[in-house]
DNA sequence: TTGTATGCGTTATCAC
DNA sequence: GTGATAACGCATACAA
């Protein structure tokens, strides 16, 4: 029931070499044979064996991508930007998941190898730069996404993380507000880390001095987000007028954990966050955020990557990073100061 | 820089057969021999070409599964069930996303083909049935997801989705109400289908005629629910005292379009969603919803596929269906009638 | 306990 | 324009 490429070739009565070069649009066949084997192969449902294509070739038109988890807005529309894009291209995707745990990263490294892939894009990974680096000298060809390279010679594609948060922090500021609440996010994570820095930036040019307990810990989940808050709430009670969370998940939880309280969202306390995810304009109230193109990212890492893999070049091109800009949303969960001072 | 398992034979100084013996774990081989050659591949990095061992075998230890995208919480989690699941039983993941388009959904069958995965889940899939059939045909082991078989003879694994339905709509009913709207989800899909039935016989049991321009049509996206909610109101005014939602998404763009016209949850109108999604607890108000095991169904399924491509048994278990079961959690989006009639 | 030889399904090299 | 054949890296039947 499964048919090789001998099948073929003795039923259409020609060599296999025909029937590969066929299969691989070569010229130097007659359009007659041509046709023959393309009704022979048809006929039979034949598709060749990737395994031993790759085994002789050693290309898998496979790129392989380790992300985290296929949870939230952020790595679905990632993940589908990589694949439309390999689709297009004729590759084909192998996924590692490593729920954020180093060693399974580790695996992923071994399974794209086992697996011949011919260059991987490894998404938010956190494990120690040698493991990129081992990854780059057994000849992979790899680009970062929503990650530094850490002075390591690779692609990568990350978000405007740095001016997104500047962007939040200055809108907040220009509406009045001075006493605004940072949530970051998995604080190991480059790009919680700059956005918080936009944060930071962003105060100084202002002039405003930072109040460290001014800044609370989340891991990019809602209800991280609800319990920040709230157990802010009860150490300190309401002295912020606004909340700038790392994500829109922990806003959202942010949002709820401040209705908990009677506390209106914006009349008493503006909320801006970061991602524009799905949920936003669906939030009450509608939640003004950082936009980041979460697919575009995708999509960009994945060019980045194809062209590296099809770079005859030897001497490699230099490590391009690109840095996928950022747009504020503007809805309703953000408002001047003045128009409350409720309390 | 890539090994193969004759250099690591050569190093170690035994024969390519012995070294694929401790490859795989075979017995006959004394340790002594083992250790070198465990330590010449640990310091070479080697790992063994899975093309090659795959068309060696014809076995792959790779499992193909096939889902609509990777966007909501559903795929995300049914992923994550999935791949937990087979990568401890030491198996991999080939995923092809089909964006709900059925030309990719075939395009799948060929890959899979090619990459000589051991067996396949197909998730919500919606071509038709030969296409499942087809590849039943070719040998493949498979299971089907959040789909009915259809008369075809597979395993499957599915929500309760009828008994989830019935269950939202008796809830509502047993609160007083009987003006019940449903959104309903891609209705060309079983699950939408079937909770869509549970709505219709619970109705029944109470006796209450159904009104046919409570139906209406979304697509599971929020954006969805809300469209449905604002048209109807548009068109007929506020007439029902209850929703339900075939997911929670919509459930949430329900909310905000009855937000939006001033009308308020639960006390004007009570919600109920399907699927108890990460955003249920934090929405505001908290919403009351049918949960489903989404990583669990992934896990049953993958085990299912994995129990038929180990037996060994050539005729092959009679398919299995097995039925996830569904609970109704409580929380703030839906209330008795009698404590509102506000209008 | 260890090794030799064959073949899995392709592509590539060379001949015709 | 077409075909025979070697090789890719491994597992396995068979020897030793």
């Amino acid at each position: 029931m499964k048919y090789t490429i001998k099948n073929v070739a003795k039923i259409a009565n020609v060599s296999i070499t025909t029937v590969s070069r066929v299969l691989n649009g070569e010229k130097g066949v007659s359009p007659k044979t041509r046709r023959r084997v393309l009704n022979v192969i048809e006929e039979l449902g034949y598709s060749p064996s990737a395994s031993a294509r790759t085994l002789k070739t050693s290309l898998s038109k496979t790129i392989g991508i380790a992300v985290p988890d296929t949870l939230g807005d952020f790595y679905g529309e990632v993940i589908n930007g990589i694949e439309s894009t390999a689709t297009e291209n004729g590759y084909n995707l192998i996924v590692s998941l490593n729920h954020h745990i180093i060693k399974e990263e580790l695996a992923a490294v071994n399974f794209f190898k086992a697996k011949k892939v011919d260059g991987a894009i490894l998404v938010t990974t956190l494990g120690d730069d040698d493991y990129v680096r081992f990854l780059i000298e057994n000849g992979f060809d790899i680009v970062l996404l929503d990650r530094d390279p850490h002075g390591l010679k690779v692609d990568t594609v990350k978000t405007d993380n740095f001016h997104g948060g500047y962007m939040a922090t200055e809108y907040l500021l220009n509406l009045g507000h001075s006493a605004i609440l940072f949530i970051q996010g998995l604080s190991y994570l480059d790009s919680s880390r700059e956005r918080f820095n936009g944060y930071k930036k962003a105060l100084k040019d202002k002039g405003i001095k930072r109040d460290d307990t001014f800044v609370l810990d989340g891991d990019f989940t809602t209800k991280s987000g609800y319990s920040a808050i709230k157990r802010y709430l009860k150490g300190h009670g309401l002295d912020f007028t606004a909340i700038f969370a790392a994500n829109d998940q922990m806003a959202i939880g942010a949002i709820k954990a401040l209705h908990d309280k009677g506390i209106s969202v914006p009349e008493d306390v503006s909320v801006i966050g970061f991602d524009d995810s799905y949920m936003a304009p669906y939030v009450i109230p509608p939640l003004t955020t950082i936009k980041q193109r979460r697919e575009e990212m995708g999509r960009v890492a994945t060019e980045l990557l194809l062209s590296r893999i099809n770079s005859r070049d030897e001497r490699k091109k230099t490590p391009r990073q690109v840095i996928v800009p950022v747009d504020l949303i503007e809805r309703e969960s953000a408002i001047p100061i003045s128009s409350k001072r409720r309390r």
